[in-house]
DNA sequence: CGCAGTTTATACCAAATGGTACAAAAATAA
DNA sequence: TTATTTTTGTACCATTTGGTATAAACTGCG
């Protein structure tokens, strides 16, 4: 066997989920990903296909190890008010602090889904219903340990809470600031008393 | 005085509107824009400058006789849980009627904020900013007429409100199917309650 | 009619698009 | 050393990009 791949492969996308959420899948040139991974249109083509290809595949980098990892850490908390306020907490210290106004991809594909394809499509719904899934579970436990009351409804509020989320992630890239961004967190709450 | 224009100004960037809501500023191309207009290139430079001015033109339009207009008419009800309440009514009414979610050109454009110049920027955060008046003066009408407890906050509710509508706009994109988002209205009202 | 202004249609522009092809260099394994 | 395979660099591809230029045809007014 020959040699080992020169440039690391997960790295590779991580810099590509960061350019694709900077600036949509469209808006973002061959050079521009060529530029941010540090290879050439050789090695690209090579490793990953198309373009295309490597946008399902960060899509896919990214819900497992952003959304899914968040919401599994979350669920051991065992707590359901904390563990909800501190998926908020998460998210606005994500917007404040990462690169700066960068979002999240998940939303931004959600946006833009009539202009993908039915695999993407079915990504971007799952992952969505994964969260809304989180909230209900997070409630119904809340019912258990009588921290929440019954008269909030697990099913809806979940529903609430990811509406919130998805607004609160466009929101962060430039119409709200910090303290903005809080008062959504208290409102987020407001709908679980 | 020689002639007409023969193309109507105000239906062509209603057409431009409809595009760039569709596809994204980045993703609607020229050709996308003469088609959908009906002019050939040489009209569209003469009557619009470029494609950004006419970027710029619709997004105008489109917060002149969208939002502004339709809040004013809300504003009149001079009954703020019904007027909440039917700001949300119209929203899902139009994405599910309107040509199938096109969603809302200042959301997506807020969403792309950080691609976007400076002038428009003010643009996207001026009307997000007189949507969350709205709210708050509704809120403040509903503390004088007693239909809304004391103990909700107008300002941070208010915020609360444009997030959920933030929010509907992208979920009704393709992820939530009517029936869910009309539990994001009912999850608004009870933040007035 | 003649002038003014508009519309069409076309040709053109340089630059960038996503993608392919290929030779040479480099590095490992046998 | 000799294969094997990936890397790099470059050249190339047709198409499209936003934008300009131009000439002819059309329409209305004086």
């Amino acid at each position: 066997m020959p040699w080992e791949k020169s440039f690391d492969l997960d790295e590779a996308v991580d810099q590509s989920i960061s350019v694709f959420m900077a600036k949509g899948y469209e808006a973002t040139s061959l050079s521009d990903l060529l530029a941010a991974i540090g290879i050439n249109k050789g090695s690209f083509y090579n490793a990953f296909g198309s373009k295309k290809k490597l946008f399902t595949q960060s899509l896919l980098k990214y819900d497992n190890e952003q959304r899914k990892a968040m919401l599994d850490e979350l669920s051991q908390m065992q707590d359901p008010l904390k563990a909800i306020g501190s998926l908020f907490d998460a998210l606005i210290e994500q917007s404040v602090t990462r690169g700066c106004k960068k979002g999240c991809l998940m939303v931004n594909t959600a946006l833009d889904l009539p202009n993908h394809d039915a695999a993407t499509e079915k990504l971007v719904k799952h992952s969505m219903s994964e969260m809304e899934v989180f909230f209900r579970q997070q409630i119904e436990l809340g019912h258990k340990q009588e921290s929440i009351a019954k008269s909030v409804s697990a099913s809806e509020t979940a529903k609430g809470l990811v509406t919130l989320v998805v607004g609160l992630r466009v929101l962060a890239r430039g119409v709200f600031d910090e303290e903005s961004l809080r008062v959504i967190k208290s409102q987020a709450m407001h709908l679980l008393k």
